[in-house]
DNA sequence: TGAGTATGTTTGGGCGCTGAACGAATATAG
DNA sequence: CTATATTCGTTCAGCGCCCAAACATACTCA
């Protein structure tokens, strides 16, 4: 097996009250992600005692991640609580995206407001993999200085890129659509930074967008759907339960490579009719007529949504048309999957309103279950920023997740 | 969204000592799935401490669910361990398989141990659904009985169909190939029993077949694979890092539906080319002249294997066409759930000698990943009995996962 | 037979949750 | 304006659980 984790037995740790409070801490702290309450309004969300959140929200008060408000303004009888709420101040996380189209970074704080945001279009294809690391490791000195101007500490770096990483290793081993092949990004971007960085994490942008959705959906931890990242490549971030679905190795929501055209033109991976083929961007935009304007450093997307709302017929057609092979990937994915959502980001964010309609064509037709419990399709609530949103949040994770040791650091 | 549970703010419960001390004699359970072992060993595999592995197995033994064994022949130095073990007689669990070609039965102890097995084949198209459902409570009448005489008690029924189920409501909620719609299969078999039965739970038998699967298998809890179930459906389990994925609806691993001939033969659901079509039993004993059979009450399966251990040409060629079709299906599978392992049951695991090249022909051209990870297509251990046999176990995992409050109750 | 080693049990200590009681702050009734 | 009801946040004893260490037990080896 290639479980590739320590320990003699997979031993699963076992539990003792130290976890009890772990756990219940980290219920304190996502009860707050929905907003500011009173420790007996947390009591009754989480199931707790008043007694133990009080002693858990002192000991989150004084690690500084959270604060109390004013006492609020009553509304009604008894005692009015006092408001407690995630402390901006108690920590960021910076993300950086690395995308075929360009580069961006955001910082974000523990109440998820992205706080600054950068970026540097154009393609990076046509550039050194180190060249391309430094402009990023520039963008992170940026957001970390942001950082410090605003009072915050940047406890993590998330690093988005469109490709297969070993999470185990943090590497990127191939990224097909960059033509970059076994780089240890957070080792490298790390070594060409400025100052000295909190710990760089590097993941999957289809996974972190599914990420970012998840958390700023503002859905419960009981949801499950589905990401699809359009891009160049299209890739799918799958969440079941509240929980990103990675897969054994890493390669889960290969969704790009899915047959879809039988005749279709042969792709890089020697098969044919890829969905990528079909319905990635390049496709999108050769079929528009704007192909050139990708390496004039121009972003291409503008003028796409310009001819498409000018009502240009090839635009028009070729966007229909991929949406009719994303229909057909989406198909399978819910048919598999059974997720009653479907999340459409990237550029599909952007061409959600012409797309909309082709997919949902084809969904209807081909999932079974639509008959009896329809299917969502909607565009990301965070449109082309999911996957940078969702490694900066992604840098806090682990804050939320252990708050106390968060602290303690 | 269609949460469908209880509670005001879907609040994940608390955790207090009494969840830690649930999680570590559920540990210690685990760790004598393997067989016997001394205290000191599980408290190394555990990670607990003696003290408290003592202490979880003098309450489990007085639960009666672990029994002390003879003093082990010492192996070295020291003070020699003494064994532990499940005690086998420390309940059983009862699985019953309502099935197109047929019903079956298990009785299960806690070990493992299939004790009892019964079956009645024949074809249940063309019976009534309530007397199916008499004859299948007959069985489990049989089981229990046959658990009294052995010392036994029977702590569940797990009842597999091949078809739609509604966990929460415990209803079949559609099972075309039987011709069944909204059924409450546990109820009504409940009232046709003889005696008093415990408690009787519904599942998907894909799904059971992949937890029998994963439980039989020796694996750890880490696995990641997916079960295919061939009959005359064809469905999919799905068990993502040792848990069963069932989907927001139970619709997961609608596998039968899905297109891989777009010009093959129409299909019940009103879609082209459905794997089930193409790879379905109907179609392979049709294409091996062997679809009167079915009806006559003779086990069809074993003519197939006849005619194709004899080298009959129209029998090969059908199943080798339906490995094809597999192939394809199997093949969207790994690329979207990223799993390392294909596991083959039903009466695919009968004929998986002549399935193995076809599938495995398509799968190292279709699936991506297979290149960098090789990709395991094998035939499940349990073979046909899989289904039943994870419906049996699966009456006994609450006891595996909660020993404490079972052996209470 | 005694030293060495590993197993299983006992004991004291610490930690975290619960439930009940208490003071504090507000609304409502008279 | 005062008294009562209600809700909030805190304090405190009690209990359960795990851990660490010490102790008793059983076997090997010299």
């Amino acid at each position: 097996m290639s479980t590739g984790s320590a320990g003699p037995a997979a031993a699963p740790r076992p539990r003792d009250q130290a976890d009890v409070r772990r756990h219940n801490a980290a219920a304190v702290m996502a009860a707050l992600g929905a907003g500011p309450r009173s420790r007996a309004e947390i009591a009754a969300v989480t199931g707790l005692t008043r007694a133990t959140v009080g002693s858990i929200v002192d000991e989150l008060r004084s690690g500084g991640l959270l604060t109390e408000q004013g006492a609020r303004v009553p509304r009604g009888v008894g005692r009015p609580g006092i408001d407690v709420a995630l402390d901006p101040s108690g920590g960021a996380g910076v993300g950086v995206e690395i995308n075929v189209d360009g580069l961006s970074a955001v910082l974000v704080d523990l109440t998820g407001n992205v706080r600054h945001r950068a970026s540097r279009p154009g393609d990076q294809r046509d550039r050194r993999a180190a060249d391309v690391l430094r402009a990023a490791a520039r963008l992170v000195d940026e957001a970390i200085g942001e950082a410090e101007r605003l009072g915050l500490v940047a406890r993590g770096v998330g690093v988005a890129v469109p490709g297969l990483v070993d999470l185990d290793a943090q590497v990127l081993r191939v990224a097909p659509n960059l033509g970059w092949r076994e780089i240890a990004v957070p080792e490298r971007m790390t070594r060409a930074g400025a100052g000295a960085w909190p710990a760089v994490t590097l993941d999957n942008e289809a996974n972190l967008a599914a990420l970012g959705e998840l958390w700023s959906g503002g859905a419960g931890s009981r949801d499950s759907f589905v990401l699809v990242n359009g891009d160049v490549g299209v890739g799918a971030g799958v969440v079941l339960d509240g929980r990103l679905h990675r897969g054994s190795r890493g390669f889960s929501g290969e969704l790009g490579h899915l047959p879809v055209a039988p005749e279709g033109p042969e792709c890089r991976c020697g098969a044919r009719g890829c969905l990528e083929q079909v319905a990635g961007l390049d496709w999108i935009l050769r079929t528009a007529g704007l192909e050139d304007l990708v390496r004039s450093g121009v972003d291409p997307m503008s003028a796409l949504v310009a001819e498409l709302a000018a009502g240009d017929a090839g635009a028009n057609a070729g966007v229909a048309a991929a949406g009719a092979a994303l229909g057909v990937g989406i198909s399978a994915l819910v048919n598999l999957f059974d997720v009653d959502t479907v999340v459409l980001g990237g550029v599909y964010a952007t061409l959600f309103p012409w797309l909309e309609q082709p997919v949902r064509a084809v969904v209807d037709r081909r999932v079974l279950s639509a008959r009896w419990a329809p299917i969502t399709v909607r565009a990301s609530t965070l449109g082309r920023d999911a996957a940078v949103v969702g490694a900066a949040r992604s840098a806090l994770r682990d804050i939320l997740l252990d708050p106390l040791g968060g602290a303690a650091a």
